[in-house]
DNA sequence: GGCTGGCACTCGCACGGACCGAGTGCCAAT
DNA sequence: ATTGGCACTCGGTCCGTGCGAGTGCCAGCC
């Protein structure tokens, strides 16, 4: 019918006019900036039925409409076109992440990166250990019994992890442990590092067993585990822009620097490079309840690194955001496959 | 005189209730809350004085009085006593800090703690390259021309960089690449490598002179600069907790992003190791006008590493936060010295 | 049958006046 | 010098009112 599609087309008009005025959309004003061919009246009776099929919402009786998170979706997945880049916005994107002089700082130049582009919240995980594969291990001595071991990945991420050893050690234990430990690990992905460690134990000489032991041991606790919990934030001034309540922010402040919660969601990215959107409720944490996130897997090739995005209002410009999350992403994924 | 005296008592009774109630306080309440002795009119006296030499304010005719940063000023100097943290308290700093894994940990747990105990947005500044000493130096090849040098300092710090060699380098040249740089800086105080960089490219053998030149000179870079601009910021949920205004925590959540700003703050400290305190204009940036900073420098024995401290609202209770910045950074020195 | 113009109705909000009470400054008394 | 008394100021709150945006419904029209 050809209701059901104006239907939709007084959907998207809500959804748009409403997030770029932050004002709940009336029929009227509906009729006056969209040319739907049709008189306010026949846009309400439009905007009944999308109400009661929950799309809309209004705040109060005499008020215009708002959209719902049901809204949102519909809109994003059906009636939203890939919004694309200014060709200034790409070369901004160029600019501003050339010239990165290591891993830290090519993820501190694309959160703020992507701040600037959406003013939201942006938020980009490390690169995830167990994907990557080991470039070189080394390992230092800090006092007697005290050992930094440094891992050095492929990705041109840097891990370093202190390991108590039960006994003093030489200098030349030092020495056998990094020719040993590079010997038995250097290019293997980190996802097989644990497998690997009982082979390197047996074929250690009788005197460095335990030595080897307890600094492999260590060695893949550091890769399992803190690989996934650094999270790179930026933009929080933006929350402040939007909000009228300072109480509001403070949930997902938290949530932020929680980090736990942020990551989690970040890093479910789709395999197949989709940019994924998240619409309040649909986040299922409390504290991101009037919140969307959109996120996207970044990584060289067909290797997935890691996931990046952004956190905003469920009032945003989805198809703007999206298509830079999306850019950002891929503009990362070849960066980092260069290096 | 004793009016002076008692003056000084009002003040304080001022700026503890106004601390403790966030309401103007009025003569009446403060002879109530604090046996000072006399009547109500008698305050109103020492209050008209206060006011006229600018230490206590009113926001409008009909309200108490507050504190101005003059006032503050005087009571950090003058009118308070330290606050020692109370016996759990010093246990949950240690509970707390003990079982960091390596420098990141140290400093994460370090930004919470202090934000926990103070209710304030906590920032640590990265232990000041410059200041300490080379403990190992490592190369590896990434591609053909690209090196990946990763810098360990005695401080359990690690540095990396990117080096785009002029041309090709061979598997051999790097591993006398690392055993040159290893001889020539180990042991050595990053602040001089700079001047050692003439020494070891002479006696490099000269196939590898161009190849010495450009690694050192990326090297002492590194040193040098992102040494400073590194900071670790916590609890910024905090600052939704006092704000009523959103617009007006955003200049200072922009200000906690900018790093450099605060950077400059924390790691202006008093080499004797006292605690710094900057109340409100004192701080001279704009955005941190309605803001406090309680610094102190951290390091082990007598030398310093670093920065720590919080940002809060001139309001703030300067004893309890003093105390906890002071006490935390103790800790820290403690902790990074015995690695 | 669907669209449209008209109309009565509902509310949220902004505006303005009245009231209240906390707090002050001054003054005369001690 | 301190104190009790007192008139005064003025911001905050509480209502009552009017306004306007927006709606739902209905009868008429294409």
């Amino acid at each position: 019918m050809a209701h059901d599609e104006r239907r939709l087309q007084v959907l998207r008009a809500i959804v748009q006019d409403f997030v770029s005025t932050n004002d709940p959309v009336g029929s009227k004003a509906l009729a006056e900036r969209h040319d739907l061919g049709v008189s306010p009246a026949t846009i309400r009776n439009d905007m009944a039925v999308l109400e009661e099929q929950g799309y809309i919402t209004q705040p109060h009786t005499s008020a215009g409409r708002v959209p719902t998170d049901k809204g949102y979706r519909l809109f994003v997945d059906r009636l939203s076109a890939v919004k694309p880049l200014s060709a200034a916005e790409r070369k901004a994107i160029e600019r501003f992440l050339d010239g990165a002089v290591d891993l830290h700082d090519v993820l501190g130049r694309t959160v703020r990166l992507l701040a600037q582009l959406t003013s939201q919240v942006a938020v980009v995980q490390y690169p995830t250990l167990s994907r990557s594969a080991v470039r070189h291990l080394e390992v230092v001595q800090l006092t007697g019994s005290r050992l930094l071991v440094v891992l050095i990945t492929d990705t041109g991420r840097v891990e370093q992890r202190i390991v108590d050893c039960p006994v003093d050690v030489t200098r030349d234990d030092v020495a056998d442990l990094r020719a040993m430990l590079n010997a038995a690990f250097t290019g293997a992905k980190l996802a097989d590092a644990g497998s690997k460690v009982p082979d390197v134990v047996d074929t250690a000489p009788p005197h460095l067993r335990a030595l080897v032991a307890a600094v492999s041991a260590a060695l893949v606790e550091t890769l399992v585990e803190p690989g996934e919990d650094r999270l790179l934030v930026g933009g929080t001034a933006n929350l402040a822009r939007v909000a009228v309540d300072p109480g509001s922010l403070r949930p997902l402040l938290e949530a932020l620097e929680e980090q736990v919660v942020v990551l989690k969601l970040i890093s479910e990215v789709d395999s197949g490079g989709a940019v994924l959107v998240r619409i309040g409720e649909e986040n299922a944490y409390e504290a991101l309840a009037g919140a969307s996130v959109v996120s996207v897997g970044y990584g060289s090739g067909d290797r997935a690194l890691g996931g990046l995005g952004i956190v905003g209002p469920t009032r945003m410009d989805y198809p703007g955001n999206m298509a830079a999350v999306r850019a950002v992403a891929r503009y990362v994924g070849q960066l980092l496959a260069g290096s």
